[in-house]
DNA sequence: TATTGTTATACTCTATAACTATA
DNA sequence: TATAGTTATAGAGTATAACAATA
């Protein structure tokens, strides 16, 4: 109650979500990519078929945001932006083979943050955190 | 390991904080401060005496960034500015009565969002993930 | 007229550097 | 000259609104 002597577990959560998202961003860099670029990956290999406006739903960011990460991750080769031949307005956003290998580099540099930060916790303590929080996190 | 199937804790805590700080933000509304309000008052209430730049040091804040935070602050009377006798350079950032209610009144908001976010766990899993992060978070 | 993607613009946040007053 | 606080300025991130192409 008194955050002088105990934080409100949201505090922690959000303090550390931080300091977990300033670490993964300094390894990323080896990527040349950002935790948004990431995300964004992420989206695509749960939905590979979506329009750009699907997958700023997905992942709540604007259209106009998506715009900027997908010129980023196209001029790498990592998507491909394909017009939908049942509604030209429309892309579809496909991760190209080059893409799938960069979701595979960010995902291990991703879980060996994860070991940096977790690896306090006994394996239990571990796991059952990990299940915890997959309760409660909107599944996006 | 595979991002598509299971998503990383850290991504999980992330994600997590971001929706926490999201939904703070929006019920200290009614108080007309942010999270960032909300912080330097529980760094002022844990550490009464510093001065603004030991302050910072404390939160991980730019000195430049914490004038405009007190600014804001002092403006409504949460916390007054005294000048260190034995050296007229600093400032002794001093929380006032009224800054102590604003940060009841804060607090109070906090353990809403937490019941809120945490209401879906036990009340074990809850004290479990509680002790969990308490143990990893950086001390602050 | 509505929708998809894009571009232009503005606003917030944050950090760096210049400035002042004290030491 | 060094330090505490302040101010000015610039950069990144994000959101809103205007725009072009298509429906």
């Amino acid at each position: 109650m008194d955050p002088s002597s105990e934080p409100a577990t949201g505090y922690l959560i959000t303090k550390l979500g931080q300091a977990i998202t300033a670490r993964f961003t300094e390894r990323l860099r080896g990527l040349d990519i950002r935790p948004r670029h990431f995300g964004l990956l992420v989206a695509l290999a749960n939905s590979p078929a979506g329009s750009q406006k699907d997958l700023g739903r997905v992942i709540g960011i604007v259209p106009s945001a998506i715009v900027l990460i997908l010129d980023d991750l196209e001029a790498r080769g990592a998507v491909a932006r394909v017009i939908d031949p049942g509604n030209r307005r429309r892309f579809v956003v496909e991760l190209t083979t080059a893409g799938r290998a960069l979701l595979a580099d960010a995902s291990r540099i991703g879980a060996e943050v994860d070991d940096e930060i977790l690896g306090a916790l006994t394996p239990d303590e571990r796991r059952s955190l990990h299940e915890s929080l997959g309760r409660i996190v909107p599944t996006t």
